[in-house]
DNA sequence: TTATAGTTGACTAAAGTAGTAGGGAATTAG
DNA sequence: CTAATTCCCTACTACTTTAGTCAACTATAA
């Protein structure tokens, strides 16, 4: 099983979408800059995104990309899905042949493991995310650091 | 957050032993034949496994390793954690700086999942393993294997 | 027509996994 | 005593994944 950084940056930058989606698509340099993600690593992560179905996209200027469902029909294991391969804790991949063909010692609580973690990130979409106190509190410092560098580059301070 | 075969082993190994422990001490050897493991790898996991107190061993032949405690107290979030590092789920290690400095939008979602595993993974004892029908039904099938091996051995069938 | 922004593919450094190899050191059965 | 057994320890390695860079290309809006 993996959760790492990369399952993690998904689920953020989804989030960040719900959060600033005013209808208009979202740029992955806006993204970028708020989540302090690597660009390129983004174009990654949202080709994937996209190939699974959870983002559309638009090209040219004022592009970006948009949420393709309700913030409410997309759940967290889905997110992690799309760009991980899967959350499954077994090492068989939930077939059986663990140990030389025939299934191991631990086979069935790997596979409890497995069914416990799904339910539970099958039971919180961006919604419920984009609706907890601790998010929005984080969303709304963000957007302020956000308007203080734009004022800061405006006024020359921030640029080479 | 990594769960991979080094816990898997782990855990399958320490099973073994709860469910072959008749007082006297086990030999990696014969966890590495039931269990299909090769026995230098087991040899690594032992000697954190010892550090950490789950184990004791006893050198010399007819030596091997014990359970340091009663199987009911021994639970596998214990033992993954001491050949794992951590289940932690969050990219900061909880500490909270997760992105420039300051908590990501996600923090809190990674915490809570984080604990949702540890709670899981520690809820069940080697001694709740032992006494599942599917933990039992794959270890008296090792044993019938492993009995006919030995046979096959002793006729002169098996080795050089 | 030009800057913007997505799309794609190749490449890379670093880290972790799953081992292998080989030499010890303690202990005990014979 | 000695030889076999078993734990103990270190170093090494092939492989995979992660996280990220770089460069070229396509669509599109202003």
């Amino acid at each position: 099983m993996r959760l790492t950084t990369k399952g993690r940056y998904a689920v953020t930058a989804m989030l960040d979408l719900a959060l600033n989606a005013e209808n208009k698509p979202i740029s992955l340099a806006d993204i970028s800059r708020r989540q302090d993600i690597s660009l390129s690593y983004l174009e990654q992560l949202f080709s994937k995104l996209r190939q699974q179905g959870l983002v559309s996209s638009v090209r040219g200027p004022g592009g970006g990309y948009k949420l393709s469902r309700d913030a409410e029909a997309i759940c967290v294991a889905e997110i992690i899905d799309a760009v991980n391969e899967s959350i499954d804790a077994t090492n068989c991949g939930g077939s059986g042949n663990c140990s030389d063909g025939q299934i191991c010692l631990t086979h069935h609580l790997w596979c409890d493991l497995s069914d416990q973690i799904h339910q539970f990130l099958s039971s919180i979409s961006l919604a419920g995310l984009v609706a907890r106190n601790d998010v929005r509190e984080v969303a709304e410092r963000q957007n302020r650091e956000r308007d203080r560098e734009q004022t800061l580059e405006f006024i020359g301070a921030g640029g080479a």
